[in-house]
DNA sequence: CTTATATTAAGACCAGGTACTAATTTTCTT
DNA sequence: AAGAAAATTAGTACCTGGTCTTAATATAAG
């Protein structure tokens, strides 16, 4: 790497270091041809912490967002549940969610929603999704609020049919009808 | 926290770190009324390491799971396409993608592997899912390995109707017809 | 040539350890 | 109860990757 002066150095810094956080001071000194001493005076003036700060703030950042994958948070929050009657499920759409280029929600999450909530009204300990039928009426894009809101229509024995109508910015986005399978835990003794 | 034996402490300080692995030796030792050489032998006995290689290791870890998630890899590795014809898709069924008690995988992760993948056969840079009809055969479980089947059947413009067939352990599980819409980057000179 | 800016150096200090030695306390066994 | 073994605590030297401060150079600009 041919020697930058100050502006460039800084600026490319910053791109290492978004790019690999775990970069140590020394590591940097040598990928740009300058003493540690620099590197430090421009983390100083861009704002940058130290090499174990970064880290800890990404394990942190990374671990709440996996857990909320996992737990389910991204899937849409649950704000109003009738069991076996009715339910509505808030999703706010972030980066995350979309296409990198386009800034459109992808379609899996959208379902993902509208299941999850489908499957969460109905009062089991397991509730499979058997079928569905799908529509998407047109794109959603990052900043917008889906509204997921679902409706038992039948219940027979452990069949339940489910409508899910989810709404961003008063328009209909996606309709979904979902057949739904209660299953009992088989270890809870009734 | 009333003083425990040895055994009962390592067992607990192996769950603490598991919730939370930021904890650092001086805590640890208030934690359990012991001193902070007798955190590190329990350590060392249970190969647990530092905090900041504790850190470190889940810094690097979810890091790579958040962009999984992102770059589409927890939704299936993708490997055989044939652009606007074909395509196959391979899922490792892991936890994550599990309901908590049952070690059946959510139906949303299913149908994300499958329209990720039917929305990856189209060549184009945009294409958006308009519509799609499904139908869930069995549950599936964790360790099983879900197989994606993509096929376009009619191809209209821009307008294209795909297959796709999910098989685990020789099951068809999943079957889902999507309808997917093709948008030209308008970015994009032609 | 001189002044301002940028770079490098040097030293004291810090957190959170490792590695090792040794003393003290508790528990078990005979 | 005495002695051995196991568990706990203490203390010291050293490590990494820094911070914070002071000071000496190098380079560029007026």
């Amino acid at each position: 790497m041919g020697r930058l002066n100050k502006a460039e150095r800084q600026k490319k810094l910053q791109d290492k270091l978004e790019e690999n956080p775990f970069l140590i001071d020394k590591e940097l000194a040598e990928i740009f041809g300058v003493s540690i001493q620099t590197i430090r005076l421009d983390r100083m003036e861009l704002g940058i912490p130290e090499v174990r700060k970064r880290t800890k703030s990404v394990a942190k950042q990374a671990y709440s967002k996996v857990k909320s994958v996992q737990s389910g948070e991204i899937i849409g929050e649950l704000v109003d549940i009738e069991l076996d009657q009715s339910g509505l499920s808030i999703l706010e759409v972030t980066e995350e969610l979309c296409l990198e280029k386009t800034k459109i929600v992808r379609g899996h999450h959208i379902f993902a929603q509208a299941n999850t909530l489908a499957v969460a009204i109905i009062d089991t300990d397991v509730a499979l999704t058997g079928s569905s039928k799908i529509r998407y009426n047109r794109p959603v894009y990052i900043g917008e609020r889906l509204i997921a809101k679902a409706k038992v229509e039948k219940a027979k024995k452990n069949k339940f049919y489910v409508n899910v109508e989810t709404k961003a910015s008063n328009d209909t986005v996606f309709t979904g009808e979902f057949i739904i399978f209660s299953v009992d835990d088989p270890d809870k003794e009734v």
